[in-house]
DNA sequence: CCAAAATATCTCGACGTCGAGATAAACTGC
DNA sequence: GCAGTTTATCTCGACGTCGAGATATTTTGG
């Protein structure tokens, strides 16, 4: 019973731990979201809005109030799609690329430190059963 | 590493159940924790919105809205505080009253429910795992 | 080829949240 | 008593999200 309130707390709290690492940067789970994923995509570091919002898992009117906001601090570039007319490609700037990077490295660390909380055995036995349970809500991944 | 993401994934899809039981009765999360605290203060069914915003932890522009809301749809009433005509008093109305006992009943089955998918033992485990590392960011109870 | 269906993205209004700042009333220490 | 501080609540603007509904373009089936 009381489980479930501790599980959402205990989410709530790491999430406002990568909050903080974001914000240091000035980006919100939002923004880094959106960066990192480009980022991850590999050179050129460019997607189109449609795969960034399955990548996201947001609805588009949300990836296009991002990506406005992105696009206005200079971080990406909507640039047309050269291959159809109805879309466009989403590129990290030369600014956004180096912010990612730096924000990306915090973010790692942040994560070990986070993780470092836990004893080993404690964490095994915790990674096993939050993938037991999360495969009830997720059937398979492949 | 993989971690911290089941952990967030799996707290998002318990909350997206939850959210379900809400909307059948035309409640949200919020909404639901303002009649929920109501309700748990017992009789009279009413506390001061400084209590509320204790209780919930929300801000206090936050808790306005939500009241405004609750009280528009009839579900809570706020009358004036005799003792202090700075602040009010909010109380369940007898609808908001009757709604948050249907609600309760459906929330509560929906609990178990969500917990009867976890075998006991992995269960154990796991409430000790979230108790420890929560006892990082939450030092102390009573 | 073209009409109909599908797709890519944007627009817009509603909601929920925060946080800073207003307002009014109640306390506090002389 | 009263000036200064604290407290209770509300207001307001900014942000982030969703979802329904544009709009433009592409794809599909005959």
């Amino acid at each position: 019973m009381a489980m479930l309130g501790r599980l959402k707390r205990l989410a709530d709290h790491l999430s406002e731990q990568h909050a903080q690492v974001y914000k240091a940067h000035d980006l919100t789970q939002a923004s880094f979201d959106v960066l990192a994923t480009l980022r991850r995509s590999g050179p050129p570091y460019s997607l189109n809005p449609s795969a960034l919002i399955a990548w996201t898992m947001v609805t588009s009117g949300t990836m296009t109030n991002r990506l406005d906001r992105l696009e206005a601090d200079g971080l990406i570039e909507r640039r047309p799609d050269p291959v159809d007319r109805r879309g466009s490609v989403v590129a990290l700037t030369e600014k956004g690329f180096d912010l990612i990077e730096r924000v990306v490295t915090d973010h790692v660390a942040n994560q070990h430190r986070m993780l470092a909380d836990l004893p080993p055995d404690v964490r095994e036995g915790l990674e096993d059963a939050l993938r037991l349970w999360l495969s009830k809500f997720e059937p398979e991944q492949s």
